[in-house]
DNA sequence: TTCATTTGACCCCA
DNA sequence: TGGGGTCAAATGAA
């Protein structure tokens, strides 16, 4: 994680600071602009509108810097789960065993699980429950445990129409040591039931989000436009090099509903990650970059853009 | 009565 | 071997 001016927290000031003279400029810009010339005005008034979601985009990416593990707290009572009883034949499961080789060898919960992995971070303003954490999905929770060096267990949940329509799709939800309004969701393998397209078409905005994208994908952009009030999604990260996201933004056209959105070319078998217990916020140095790189090259991108009006 | 949550038990795998 | 994930009985809420 590069900081971009002294300390995290100085340097998310700083980032607030540059976007808000940004959004201010972009405002004068259209106030300057000729009244005749609509589309650059619109493109101006897009702009800042754009800038003011980066703000609270960026707010949700540098939480406080603190997210060390507390450990030993929960040996104890994880102690006593330890005690080994006869399995009962049938009764809380003989389960298949995977080979090897059905696992990719990226991702430890992908190999375990043998499904897609999904990481988010979402802030609350208040202090809620796991269950409280709607991302317009039904769930069930079907287990909490206790982690190892975590201060918070771990809650479990799956589908609701798991057994009706054989849907697969679970999610963990845990919430951060250091910042108990931060939770962390690992979303694992794919809605195949009739509210994942529901709560798509509730959601997407259907330019940025093709009909192939999966429904983490959709359901992001859908937190992403809950604001500042609400829930603050924090950025993934891509595990697989080989998967490289897109990076969108669409400035030229429909710029007024466009966000910066991750987009895996391999839908719901994409990997995102990211490790904070290594000191990461949740932008690794890929997006960091472009995030930087957007922002420096946006002036000039709209000039050219204006001059072209 | 139905459905969701809680929680102890147990299996898988690194 | 132990941590993490899941199962399913018990319990609670609507």
């Amino acid at each position: 994680m590069v900081e971009l001016c002294g300390g995290e927290g100085e340097g998310q000031i700083m980032l607030a600071s540059e976007l808000a003279q940004l959004r201010a400029m972009a405002r004068e810009l259209e106030a300057k602009m000729d009244p005749d010339k609509v589309a650059a005005r619109e493109l101006c008034r897009a702009l800042a509108s754009s800038v003011d979601r980066s703000i609270r985009l960026a707010v949700s990416c540098f939480p406080p810097p603190e997210h060390s593990h507390h450990a030993a707290g929960n040996a104890g009572r994880d102690a006593a789960f330890k005690k080994r009883q006869v399995m009962i034949p049938g009764h809380g499961g003989f389960r298949v065993r995977r080979s090897p080789e059905q696992c990719s060898d990226m991702c430890s919960v992908r190999c375990r699980k043998g499904m897609a992995k999904v990481r988010r971070q979402v802030r609350v303003t208040s202090v809620q429950d796991t269950a409280s954490l709607d991302d317009g999905l039904s769930w069930r929770k079907y287990g909490q445990k206790d982690i190892l060096g975590a201060k918070y267990p771990r809650a479990y949940f799956r589908c609701t129409h798991r057994h009706t329509q054989g849907c697969n799709a679970t999610k963990q939800v845990q919430r951060a040591d250091g910042d108990p309004l931060l939770f962390d969701v690992v979303y694992l393998g794919d809605h195949t039931c009739g509210q994942a397209a529901a709560a798509a078409s509730q959601s997407a905005p259907p330019q940025l989000l093709p009909e192939h994208a999966s429904q983490e994908q959709q359901s992001q952009s859908s937190l992403l436009a809950a604001g500042t009030e609400g829930i603050h999604q924090q950025v993934v990260e891509p595990m697989a090099a080989e998967a490289p996201f897109l990076f969108t933004s669409t400035t030229a056209t429909g710029v007024d509903d466009s966000y910066f959105s991750f987009i895996s070319p391999a839908n719901s078998d994409c990997q995102f990650s990211s490790d904070f217990s290594a000191g990461s916020v949740g932008v690794d140095m890929d997006h960091e970059a472009r995030f930087e790189d957007l922002f420096l090259n946006t002036p000039e991108f709209f000039q050219s853009e204006i001059q072209n009006l």
